[in-house]
DNA sequence: CCATTGCGTTAGAGCGCTCCAATTGTTACC
DNA sequence: GGTAACAATTGGAGCGCTCTAACGCAATGG
């Protein structure tokens, strides 16, 4: 099982190891003759290059991990698309490790990647703190992609949940709502900024911001909802922390027997694959994920190619998906 | 930026290079003194081992390839879970490539793996040709999970569709059900195996199977059940390729105003996160992901460790998830 | 006709590590 | 006291590759 090397091939095409290096990165100053030898030579013996060794005597690996917070998150999934298509366009190779969530296995995940030597780090969406970023990002530049502290010294590219929900409220204002309710996101990294963003967003049209504390999960939505209908007090639109979370308040209020969006229009966050079943039909802000994965790639290139030594912060505009979840409310203003 | 090396360790320690080697693979016999020198030498100048080099002088990497067909599919990502639980527990890497259901692309990473000196591959639902999988059977001991053609030196894990689609039919038999209808998944793989083991445990219950043609998209299933409607010919239980296709399927009859289960009831497969949705609430045939993943690990290690060298082909027997898209039909066993 | 240029080629050192054989230091035993 | 046994440590070769400097050789020009 002992694959050829440079040697072997040297050997059969008649050449030096030198000359088979220098075939194998193409090299300008080979003669045709001796280049298809070579060709020939390493295509009859079926040579692979050892990247390993190649890694160590070239000193770099044009190689950059990733480290994808949650391998079953489709957000992720399409992140790292972007990740790869804008990598492959520049030459260099991806290596994925997955973080499981677990903050100990992504620690251990982002050494594996520096001794693999790696160029650079793309973590999408950690869970690291704040001493284990440091230290990362002292070995290799280091981006964040889609969630996480801001850190001085890591790059971090996201997008702005102020605006993401001003989107949200304005498309449901626009539609005569006045009556919205936000269910927030729970202990979620990204539910302050969105439960500011919309509570700003209302205050900016004249109306009065009502948030019910959920989380980030389907059946979170459930509680919350359930004691809306009980309350009496369920609004004419409600704008959940996510796609999933929205997902449990279609189920909710299907149960309830209220109609969306005739009687209560919803609207989600992330815009997943769940929001375009048509079963959903969910009404949803956008995040330009593949745009993000992209984006981190180039930010690392300018650390890497052009010595760039201050921070970047990207900060994307969401964009809205309107699907069959929105409506404009009833008439009178209540929900039956 | 450059890292420390284990000469740099060995200097600030005080001892030889070949020392450091030996505290870093604890070895037994290094005196306590200078182990914890070492140790407290590379701690203070962050020192991490470079892989690379390990591997090429050590000759093995002790790390599986891993190739997902398709990195946005949360099937897969669940085989790749159990993957890296096994590989863990055995002390080997895993290094992830995406196929992004491109042969072409695929068939790359598989080069860019066997570059790295991967000791086996696993490939998690492959579009590689025979040729591709011979080649690269030949280089390093390949497994394929999950779907994809059998080839001799190549070992694989799949689960038994036909045993699959009996789950459902008895499922379904039992429930009182004897109009049935199979959506078939057209060009997919897996179509053919699952509308055989419909048609045979239809058959072997004393019923007609009806089989329609659809597909593996959630789009597919419009046109089927669309035409089934206009006939009024739709049966009592619809029997889904796919989980995707059983939520196209939940779609259409709700628009025709059929209730499920009442009017309908419907299956589907896989029983992905879309099935346990709350608002889907799909019973679905199940694969053991998981084990499907721990399987194909140690199927490679029975290659790698012990020798093996004729192909293994585990085919597991699926199990059924029960919810609430299915009940008893009608009474008069009509639709409406 | 010899020095110069330049192209195609090669020898050899070195990348950071492991591992074998050799070396030193220590203890044990007759 | 001499040697055997063992434990702890080290030197050095070698893993497969790249890259620099130097080489041979032809063509060129004074």
């Amino acid at each position: 099982m002992s694959r050829p090397t440079m040697e072997t091939v040297a050997e059969r095409a008649g050449v030096s190891r030198a000359l088979v290096s220098l075939v194998m990165n193409d090299s300008p100053k080979v003669s045709d003759a001796k280049r298809t030898a070579v060709l020939e030579a390493a295509a009859a013996l079926g040579y692979l290059p050892n990247l390993h060794a190649r890694s160590l005597a070239q000193q770099r690996t044009k190689t950059f991990g990733i480290i994808i917070n949650d391998i079953h998150n489709p957000f992720f999934a399409e992140v790292v698309s972007g990740i790869e298509a804008a990598a492959d366009e520049h030459g260099f190779s991806v290596l994925i490790l997955n973080g499981g969530r677990d903050p100990g296995r992504e620690r251990r995940a982002v050494e594996t990647h520096l001794q693999f030597q790696v160029e650079a780090l793309i973590l999408v969406g950690t869970r690291l703190d704040d001493d284990a970023l440091e230290r990362a990002s002292q070995v290799a530049p280091t981006v964040i992609v889609a969630s996480g502290p801001d850190h001085p010294g890591v790059d971090t590219i996201t997008t702005n949940d102020t605006i993401g929900a001003a989107l949200a409220v304005e498309h449901l204002v626009a539609l005569g709502h006045t009556d919205i309710v936000h269910l927030d996101g729970g202990d979620n990294i990204s539910s302050r900024p969105r439960a500011t963003g919309f509570e700003r967003a209302m205050k900016a049209a004249g109306l009065e911001p009502r948030v019910v504390r959920a989380g980030d999960g389907e059946a979170d939505a459930e509680a919350a909802v359930v004691q809306l209908v009980e309350d009496e007090a369920v609004p004419t639109a409600i704008f959940a922390f996510n796609d999933l979370l929205a997902a449990g308040v279609l189920d909710v209020l299907d149960s309830a027997g209220l109609r969306v969006p005739d009687d209560v229009s919803v609207v989600g966050y992330d815009n997943t694959f769940i929001a375009e079943l048509n079963h959903m039909s969910l009404t949803a802000v956008d995040q330009p994920r593949r745009k993000m994965g992209e984006l981190a790639v180039q930010t690392m290139l300018e650390r890497i190619e052009d010595n760039r030594t201050k921070p970047t912060n990207l900060d994307l505009a969401p964009t809205l998906a309107v699907r069959g979840s929105t409506g404009p409310p009833r008439h009178d203003g209540t929900t039956r």
